[in-house]
DNA sequence: TCCAAACCCTTGGATGTCCTAGTATATTGC
DNA sequence: GCAATATACTAGGACATCCAAGGGTTTGGA
């Protein structure tokens, strides 16, 4: 979608915003625009191996989860919470993997209001395929030096919780 | 969206991860998916804070970029590498920011092929109030430590560079 | 017991992103 | 000078995300 730019955009915004008077929040602005970019990167590189399988990031998340799942089934609302999102974002997931086979939509044993999504046979070894692929291509190669994997998981996790996503 | 989780999501993963033998990459596995739950955080606060001004993060990066242009006016394609977005998403921008009155589309003096995207006077007062909005709302109170931001700025723009996002 | 409040899922609408053409204009090479 | 190639923007389509609303089911307090 582009060739390298010859400098660090990201870098001159900061410059910027230093020589507007806001050096004081020069850098968290820097840093919080770093983490849009390399989102976007990174989920790019994630649909790129995925597509194959007729995959994308959403859909992945969702089969991943149930596979995790001891029963290979969760209420909807249990996804949208694990995997943070809307629940109407879960719905639109859903039908997508039902219409390929992935999934089946149950009804709960004793709440009629709950929808159960449960992972069929192929769902399953589509789950581990695709597992295994991003494994080797993304998470294996990730660009990150061991070091600043640890880091950034300290860091983010500490943000996270902050935000409010969990209490721990 | 949802209250918070009685535990990290995300460090579940990585035990699970761990669990089914992929250890050697449940780490850098963790780190980015932190990043990905990270930026759809702050992405929220981010619009939270534009909305009242009618601004969305796409159309408000489109913005600010044009407002450090010395003339007030770029290319659509330089916007495109300078923002890393599709050009087919500039298009889509600078559309609604037209409608509202906020740039002018004109054609390039000298290339027949080339259209400019100028501010228009509402446009760079509405630029200045939502970069004051978002520097005191968000950038000021990111909940990042000063020292995490540095790191995240150093690891992030390692990750950038490597990823060819630039020269520098 | 019974109805209001809470909860669960889905539909419809607005945005944004990307991809794949398709049209128009520049550049290049013969 | 002209044809072939490259570049710039836009139209249409596929997906994902969120919000607002609506219909069905449970729960809980009067």
């Amino acid at each position: 979608m582009g060739n390298p730019l010859p400098r660090d955009p990201i870098a001159d915004a900061q410059r910027n915003w230093e020589q507007h008077g806001w050096g004081d929040v020069a850098a968290p602005m820097a840093a919080i625009t770093a983490i849009m970019r390399t989102q976007q990167i990174l989920l790019a590189r994630i649909e790129g191996v995925l597509k194959p399988f007729g995959l994308t990031f959403a859909r992945y998340e969702l089969l991943a989860l149930l596979s995790f799942a001891r029963s290979g089934a969760l209420p909807m609302n249990k996804a949208s919470a694990l995997l943070q999102v809307h629940p109407t974002s879960v719905t639109n997931a859903v039908d997508r993997l039902q219409d390929a086979g992935l999934v089946v939509r149950s009804p709960h044993p004793t709440d009629g209001r709950t929808t159960l999504i449960e992972l069929t046979a192929e769902g399953r070894t589509l789950a581990k395929s695709a597992t295994a692929a991003l494994n080797s291509e993304v998470f294996g190669q990730s660009g990150f030096a061991n070091q600043d994997v640890d880091q950034l998981i300290r860091i983010l996790g500490k943000f996270r919780r902050n935000a409010g996503d969990f209490a721990d």
